[in-house]
DNA sequence: TATTATTTTGCAACATTGTTGCATTTGAAC
DNA sequence: GTTCAAATGCAACAATGTTGCAAAATAATA
């Protein structure tokens, strides 16, 4: 087991459960990102579909991972990297959706560009996602 | 109703029904982004939900509409307001979701900013999405 | 305009996805 | 180990999305 789970899990002073450490495996496992029917598929019987909505809203509660909008009624989840925590996520960077394999990339060192929005605005948040095609489907 | 109604279905070979002329004023009118929910709710009983799917999807294909991706697996959509054709979208601005009220805007005249990705990728399409509160909700 | 051919619609049936309440189980604290 | 709080599984339900097909509406043709 990935050294990291229990030690995040603590310091988000959630307990250690047997879901939980599993879905947060997967998560640290496959660096991509995960929508929750991957990990209901990958998780086989082992619990519940309700546990795994209730572990991922927990998830994203807590900062562990952040979700990522897309336009098939579909959203991603991948890990935080940055420095985020309940209620503050700083996940500034951009996202890429590969059209031909489906899988979902963090792009931690390209962060999005800032846009200037008509004044009445208050801009809180600004989600990039481009979409292509990735290295591994040229 | 409103003048471009018949003008755009034909411009896109598609016949002239009720169904179609009903949801495209609809688009006409509220300026701002629906969901189907909302198209549903607006119609009453007026046409069966299939039928909304149905047309939500030809409207896309035909580039009379684009989808705006969200976090909440609940994809919006609005009207294109450029030269958007069948298969080939140019809907490259920036989207606003309002937090409080729940709008979200088409910002036509905030261009999306070019994102350079590490090499491998290849971008087709470049999604902005910003949210916060908006002049109406301050 | 009337007839025919094509397209769209509504309906039914179904599949998938997401939500809620509650009893049972599990984990944390003592 | 016992106690208390939290998490889980289950059931039941609601919402969302898909497909096939007969009926209806529209477009094309005569
Ligand atoms: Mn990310
Ligand atoms: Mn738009
Ligand atoms: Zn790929
Ligand atoms: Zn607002």
């Amino acid at each position: 087991m990935h050294p990291r789970i229990v030690d995040t899990l603590k310091r988000n002073q959630l307990s250690i459960t047997d879901s939980r450490k599993k879905i947060l495996e997967m998560f640290l496992q496959r660096k991509g990102a995960l929508a929750h029917a991957d990990i209901e598929q990958q998780s086989g019987e082992e619990f519940d579909r309700v546990t795994i909505y209730r572990t991922l809203q927990t998830f994203v509660e807590k900062g562990i991972i952040h979700t990522i909008p897309s336009a098939d009624n579909s959203v991603r989840y991948a890990l935080c990297k940055d420095d985020c925590s309940e209620g503050h996520h700083h996940d500034n960077h951009v996202h890429f959706m590969c059209d031909h394999c489906g899988t979902t990339y963090c792009l931690d060192h390209v962060t999005v560009p800032a846009v200037v929005l008509p004044s009445g605005f208050k801009v809180t948040q600004v989600d990039v996602v481009a979409s292509g095609t990735c290295m591994k489907c040229q």
